[in-house]
DNA sequence: AGCACGCCGACT
DNA sequence: GTCGGCGTGCTC
């Protein structure tokens, strides 16, 4: 009998955080996976390396209950990259390793999963290369990134405007690395699962030579029984192209030899609960581990990634990232022409200003669409009482409920609070409540009623739609609501950012931003960054037919107070490198990423001063130590987190900030314990978690 | 985290 | 007299 380390999920906290030792009659592969019991229950294992330290003598192990024989051990590489990805975010190996695994295997006994595995080999990938899937001619510039893909081993950063055919350079340096190599595996990840659809069906086309079976997808809107088939494919090497979410670049790829990640500069590719992992980092790590190329595509690339491509400067270190650019857009489609609204000059409380309303009615009048953004759900963003000053402020969360007119409801956008709408003021009984602001369905509503002596051809009036998480609810919606849009059945589309993203709306021709400034002087430094990449992206929706922009140049509105702002200037000239360079000089000097290094711990608690209370005798305890150790690094005092208190949580944060990214790590680990000392003896402290690189402070 | 054990309030 | 609330503690 021999003692076998196994990895198993339990979190940090839970004093298992290393892996437990379990006897068996002979060594098992590292990477194996294997049932053991644990306590009370049973559990899924992932055999690791030897135990950090060996289980006490006087321990009686435990036995392996059972070896998944017919699922491959996961590879050396694919164990190393759990590894780094689990302490880099500060996580226990066993709680992140085991997360990254399809649920089912868990639950499904031996001989299932065997059947599993024989119906997926009786399905023969297709190897005749059928050439002759129609392909686009190559634009120069498509044709020299391609070469330097093929000749430079990256990371790249692809900056190419909306509309440079970005898709079709993955596509074709995947069907080069495809070609290379009958092995080979690509992986493809895009930032939202709306988005997988239109790529996959893109993909398919163009690799239809090699079988169904070859292409999978990997994303959370899957069923169990979908994740599990999908992971064996990949992991047995069968799916020679992964497509999919963040989720997706910790999929089993044993003969990965190239990772996409399509808009990199996505929020979306931080995780943003449990493991708070970017995949997009990850993908930049898994490759050079892997020894595969990585692209990094955006027309707005996060400033991190910019940074990390600059041009080199003879004696500092070379930049980590080979920068890409695309400038022009495919065919003749020109980027639309960016029109400020000074709003200093308009009424007070205006929505639509008049100038915005006539440029929309002068398009509609043409058959042309429009797209008209506003990032506020509901009616109204809070109701009011005059007479009484009562406001609509969720009981359970420091914020206000919103009044959503369809189902005449308050609703809280953090705690999911729903009530209907009260008659009359809960304060003072007052009949009469007001609402402040405006929401999409209130956009909706308000142009439906400017644009109501409208007419399409046939007669009949005007139609407003609006798309945003509260109409694409229910599943299939979005697709549907889509389709209309494309179909020319919707005039004017109403919507949150979610219809900004990817979406090609060819009869487009006008887009306007309502309410831009909130993210000019925001106190997150990432805003400006967010809003340039948002509005690039949105103005990238219109004028894709090319036709249709030779007749009437594209435009893209914003209404602001601010319209000398810098941000406006660099967005009109479509000239995102000045952006950037601005953007990364006030980084600079005011020490912020990507030229320092963040962490946060977040804390809970039933008050807010326990939770400050927590995290400042944990900067204590810190401090004791770190003065030894002379790393160079801030710890910031504990304040509350701009959303402070949810479903009748408090919440407090602390910042943690330094110049070097080791010494950031090298102090989280130690600190680690403090924490989990600390937690024992504060009760009153519910959870408590560290992010790494957060996204937002 | 699960899942036990364990010790106090309202029900057939 | 039981069912069940969630506080404390353990899992190789």
């Amino acid at each position: 009998m021999v003692e076998v380390a196994v990895l198993l999920p339990t979190p940090a906290y839970s004093r298992l955080s290393g892996p437990l030792s379990y006897s068996h009659s002979h060594q098992l592969a590292p990477g194996s996976l294997v049932r053991v019991p644990l306590g009370q229950r049973h559990s899924l294992g992932l055999v690791w390396h030897a135990p950090s330290a060996p289980a006490p003598e006087d321990m009686a192990l435990k036995a392996i209950e059972q070896v998944l024989e017919g699922v491959p051990p996961l590879s050396a590489h694919w164990l190393q990259l759990v590894d780094f990805a689990a302490h880099y975010y500060q996580r226990s190996l066993g709680e992140f390793a085991l997360a990254c695994l399809p649920p089912q295997l868990r639950d499904l006994s031996n001989e299932q999963l065997a059947r599993k595995l024989k119906k997926r080999s009786k399905i023969k990938n297709l190897e005749a290369p059928t050439h002759g899937a129609c392909q686009p001619d190559l634009t120069p510039e498509q044709a020299v990134v391609l070469q330097r893909m093929a000749s430079e081993p990256g990371p790249f950063v692809l900056h190419g405007s909306t509309g440079s055919g970005k898709t079709e350079v993955y596509l074709r340096r995947t069907a080069a690395v495809l070609a290379s190599d009958p092995q080979a595996q690509v992986l493809m990840l895009v930032p939202e699962i709306n988005l997988t659809p239109q790529l996959e069906e893109r993909v398919r086309q163009r690799f239809a030579h090699l079988g169904e079976a070859a292409i999978v997808t990997m994303h959370s809107g899957m069923t169990p029984a979908q994740r599990l088939d999908h992971w064996l494919s990949a992991h047995t090497g069968q799916a020679r192209l992964v497509l999919g979410t963040r989720m997706a670049v910790l999929a089993s790829m044993p003969q990965l030899k190239l990772i996409v990640v399509d808009e990199e500069h996505d929020p979306s590719y931080k995780q943003q609960e449990g493991a708070r992992y970017s995949a997009r980092d990850l993908a930049v790590y898994r490759g050079q581990l892997e020894g595969a190329q990585v692209i990094l595509g955006s027309a707005t690339p996060s400033l991190e990634s910019w940074h990390h491509s600059r041009d080199a400067v003879p004696g500092e270190p070379s930049p980590r990232y080979q920068r890409l650019s695309m400038p022009s857009r495919v065919g003749h489609a020109v980027l639309p022409q960016l029109r400020r609204v000074d709003m200093n000059h308009q009424p007070r409380n205006t929505l639509i200003s008049a100038p915005l309303l006539a440029a929309m009615r002068e398009r509609l009048a043409r058959q042309e669409q429009v797209l008209v953004l506003l990032n506020r759900r509901g009616y109204a963003p809070v109701l009011h009482c005059a007479s009484c000053g009562w406001k609509s402020e969720c009981p359970q969360c420091s914020a206000f409920r919103v009044f959503h007119k369809t189902d005449r409801t308050l609703r809280c956008h953090h705690c999911s609070l729903t009530q209907p709408v009260p008659r009359a003021c809960p304060g003072c009984g007052n009949q009469d409540i007001g609402s402040f602001g405006h929401g999409t369905e209130r956009l909706e509503e308000h142009l439906a009623e400017l644009l109501v002596d409208m007419q399409r051809p046939d007669g009949s009036p005007l139609r407003v739609a609006r798309i945003d998480a509260d109409s694409t609810r229910l599943k299939g919606e979005l697709v549907r609501q889509l389709a209309q849009v494309h179909d020319g059945d919707v005039d004017v589309l109403v919507g949150t950012q979610m219809v900004a993203k990817g979406h090609d709306f060819r009869r487009v021709t006008l887009v306007a931003a309502l309410n831009p400034d909130g993210a000019l002087f925001s106190s997150d430094f990432r805003a400006p960054e967010r809003l340039f990449a948002l509005l690039m992206q949105a103005a990238g929706r219109a004028g894709r037919d090319a036709q249709m922009s030779t007749a009437s140049p594209c435009e893209m509105w914003v209404q602001t107070f601010h319209p000398a702002h810098p941000l406006f200037e660099t967005l009109k000239q479509h000239d995102f490198a000045a952006f950037a360079h601005q953007q990364l000089d006030e980084r600079r000097q005011a020490g912020l990423p990507p030229f320092t290094f963040q962490a946060l711990v977040r804390a809970e608690a039933r008050s807010q001063e326990a939770a400050q209370a927590f995290l400042n005798q944990a900067a204590e305890a810190g401090h004791t130590w770190l003065g030894e150790l002379e790393l160079p690094l801030t710890l910031y005092p504990a304040v509350p987190m701009s959303m402070q208190r949810v479903a009748n949580v408090e919440r407090a944060q602390m910042l943690i900030e330094s110049t070097s990214r080791p010494a950031l790590q090298h102090f989280l680990q130690a600190w680690q314990t403090d924490l989990q000392h600390l937690r024992s003896s504060h009760k009153t402290v519910l959870r408590w978690a560290i992010d790494v690189d957060p996204l937002a402070i």
